[in-house]
DNA sequence: CATGAATGAGTGTTCATTCAT
DNA sequence: CATGAATGAACACTCATTCAT
């Protein structure tokens, strides 16, 4: 039974700074550590991230951590809750509330979709997704039903209101979703890897690419609308 | 995946102070790794994929792995450096020699893509570079040289073509790209992350994805073409 | 297990200054946890077993506990005493009470401790004793002292009234006590260890076990006695 | 890729007493584990045992121990198979070849086996098994099986062939090797437990404890054998 | 008195890397 | 050249113990 003394010992003084941790108000806990979590799955992945970091990062202990997830993968899942899979909801309301044309719903979603999650650390999820899906294929199938789903059934939903209106040309609904979610996916991803490391000049500016493939979707490359096959 | 021993890296022969290797029937070692570190690279990831896993595929023990790789992270880039060779050379001449309507070069180019590249082992090689990207900054700087900016070009020169003959709407031809790249990446990536694991009905029909993904870049998701900005 | 309260250890009462705390309801504490404690050391052993199970199976929190405790260490001690305090008076006077015939006394003996301790949690106590001697060593010894030793007397009280009455032939007592002794704690400890996980046709009956035990100590293997050194 | 140089470290040299380890046999090596392990796990259990502890009295590295065995609970079973179950078929040989009575054969087979394993490291491991079966019922399982079993298997033979010969009183043959056992297991445990940390004067001598339970096994306590129910 | 949030040392197991042979 | 035995740092998770409230 050594060292009653260890409480309050430098290191961990100096991990916080000198704050008396003790002195935290107690309900941002959770709240902290998924935040220090988000922040380091998306920099470093999954496998790689220690949750001892991700601890000292919310200015907690490893236990503490311990104390409110019971494993690695349930705090990642609890990450991907908080950003992602809890706001669906609050989408298909907006879906449902809207009232202009079909090709400004398209529009408004991925402007919006961009603004509020593409501009976070958020948008680091479907990177970290991808690269561990092979390994935690438990997660992977979280991810899938928590997230890609939803998200495909949204957009179809966006496309059937546009084929309903006769403002879309029929089409299959399943594929057509693809097709929106290809060139999200694609643009976070960017950001979370190839575009953390190349030239000024190959950079893609999320506005623009946006503009271009919400023009492509709606009205393709052709000049004249005429279906060839 | 042609002969690998041509491609020895630069390390690996200063291991071994330039004695002509290649006069041994031994020579065949580096490309056998090469070939097994590939495999185990795209399925597993980097991190998950053990160096014995490597020499046991290759034939070969841990011990002469690294007498030709000095270590994991240096297998991983001879890997992808050997695997992402000029390709490019071959698709710019087929592209120069094609004489069809440029709809057509267009779905050929997709099609042809993912039979030549989709189809195989290398076809998980921007999955990888996707995950390690951030670990591996040179090489992804490697990568966007030699692979991204040259499809890239080659597909500004087919669009570039489309316009240039009346076929196509005028456009931004950088952005242009990314919106045939996207979808042809996401595809790539899926099949080595969440395709693997998610639900029958969830899967993707790579042909029917494609044909979805070309009627759209084609002619857009509008009833009528009538560009509105 | 009766009214645990009055026996609450020195360390205890030392831990509250000595207040009486008899006054209030609260003064079950103690027991409940020792009895808890008890069930759960008996059932898991004294690693395994957690603090926060023995303070959750007796109601109250973990802080309780080590404010009637310092330390788990002294809990094991608080409930080993507990449980093993005086019945020998009582044994012993049913020893100076018995009328019949020794082999009878014997009988009575076994089968009578079997009902009264071998059925109940505190059978576990020889097995938690066994396992952590080496550990607690000023316990074993308190063991030693308090149980093996009266046990010992009194069983060797037995033998000789058996001897004395020309019912058992002449022999050392010492060693006679641990023939006796030998297979009663063989039972307690195969009840709450091997016994708990073995085959169905490797269980020992105890009623059947004891009546074995028995005609072999009064009677012997062999066909005729006729003693041989 | 730090500290090439941690090999042969000054600690590594001070846990061989400054020998160079590289110079030993290989051979030697699973021996010398099995050998620590023996000794650590009948010292302090086998959950209270930390792996680098044996695989340090051995004078390797931990990494070592799990190229030799691939799991803590394997390691344990193989000290078993080592010193125990490995034994049996011998002993059936022995006694196939046995010529005199058969309560020689008894007093042979009780003094013979003290010797053998009771006054070794290995008397400790039933003590062991005691301790461990709740927790680990894998390995209770086991010993169950490849000690328990064979033992029992043994010594009912022994009691056959002295029923068969007329020398013993029929009996049930799995109780009565209970009654064999019992009291050469209580002396196993009795060395590793209690007896490790009582007086001088409460010693159990094995030669007498022996001889003693011998005499009653084959006489009984009876004065005259004339079974009484 | 009682609580329960917070702590952090401790452990079995893996695996990239080394090096004597 | 090739081997594979040996290494030891690293990591997720547990749990006895503390202490502010």
């Amino acid at each position: 039974m050594p060292s009653a003394s260890s409480h309050a010992s430098p290191q961990a003084v100096a991990l916080t700074d000198g704050q008396t941790r003790r002195s935290r108000r107690k309900g941002a806990r959770p709240g902290e550590l998924l935040a220090a979590a988000l922040d380091l799955f998306v920099e470093k992945g999954f496998a790689a991230t220690r949750v001892e970091e991700v601890a000292a990062r919310a200015g907690v202990s490893k236990g503490t951590l311990f104390l409110y997830f019971p494993s690695k993968e349930e705090l990642f899942k609890a990450v991907v809750r908080e950003n992602i899979s809890g706001r669906f909801a609050e989408w298909n309301e907006e879906f449902d509330r809207f009232e202009g044309s079909t090709q400004d719903m398209l529009r408004y979603c991925l402007f919006n979709w961009w603004e509020r999650l593409g501009t976070t650390k958020a948008s680091g999820i479907p990177k970290l997704m991808m690269s561990e899906a092979q390994n935690f294929p438990e997660l992977a199938s979280f991810y899938q039903h928590e997230v890609m789903q939803p998200a495909n059934t949204l957009i179809q939903r966006i496309l059937q209101r546009g084929v309903a209106r006769g403002e879309f040309r029929p089409m299959d609904l399943r594929y057509g979703a693809y097709l929106v979610l290809a060139p999200m996916l694609f643009l976070a991803l960017w950001k979370h890897s190839l575009g953390t490391c190349c030239d000024a000049q190959a950079q893609l500016d999320p506005q623009s690419y946006l503009t271009a493939q919400l023009d492509m979707l709606l009205h393709g490359f052709c000049a004249q609308t005429s279906p060839t096959h």
